[in-house]
DNA sequence: CTTGACCTTCCCCTGACTGGAACCCCCATA
DNA sequence: TATGGGGGTTCCAGTCAGGGGAAGGTCAAG
């Protein structure tokens, strides 16, 4: 199957499978006209490489899990720490942005928000505390 | 003063001070040997890049938010609206990891992590629900 | 006079794509 | 037979907010 149809049963869009090909995630064989021509396989792994995106899982971390996927002999423990990895730095990453959310949301209430210039938003930024 | 003192007051990298010039949002003098020369209000202006870049403004927001306070007839509503804006797009982003701390947390937690192949994590990649 | 710390510009690299240009291929229709 | 449209192909450039490092100029101390 063309690359058109690829996209739609991936639900990724073409110029994302594009890339995962420059960068060896998936080898679609060719045509005699040069278009790529996509398995079952092909799709397979394009759909496993969507769900590991969705979830957040870097290029990297697909590919490691995708050597996993293809390994009879894998030990479920090296799935399981890239999986606990990738929690760890996702839970950093909303610890940071609660912080965020913390201040800014107290910012935003004490602004009056209106025509005059005073604002507590502008004012913390100069002078914090 | 030269850039490293810039760069210890305002506790940011002397490469950020750079880009930050560059993109002009501070436009230091300089000094006869080519030297940028820092004032204390180019300082002021760093280290509210600095506080307003760690509450994850981006770099435009950081421009408007600098134009405003530097406007004395500025409109707090104005303000007001950027910081809205950027706190919503914060817990849009937090209720997006939150869903993947989710799923992933339920994944490591029925994965054995041992020797054997066995994983849900890869399984469920493979095939959701 | 030399050493070492500082400064300068310049260019390339990051992640994970996305947009666009220029061009090729195939099928249907007038 | 022309042509129009909807595929496909490659390559280049851009995104965001800087970071790394090279090649070279400047300055103060020993």
């Amino acid at each position: 199957m063309n690359i058109g149809e690829a996209a739609r049963r991936s639900e990724l869009p073409p110029k994302t499978i594009r890339y995962y090909e420059e960068i060896g995630l998936v080898t679609p064989a060719r045509d005699t006209n040069g278009y790529r021509a996509f398995s079952e396989s092909d799709v397979h792994r394009l759909v496993f490489l969507g769900r590991a995106r969705a979830l957040g899982f870097t290029i990297e971390d697909c590919r490691a899990l995708m050597a996993l996927w293809a390994d009879s002999q894998r030990a479920s423990a090296d799935v399981r720490r890239i999986a606990t990895d990738h929690l760890a730095r996702i839970e950093a990453k909303i610890a940071d942005l609660r912080a965020m959310q913390h201040t800014l949301s107290h910012l935003v209430s004490a602004c009056a928000g209106d025509d005059r210039p005073d604002c507590p938003i502008l004012q913390t930024l100069e002078h914090p505390g």
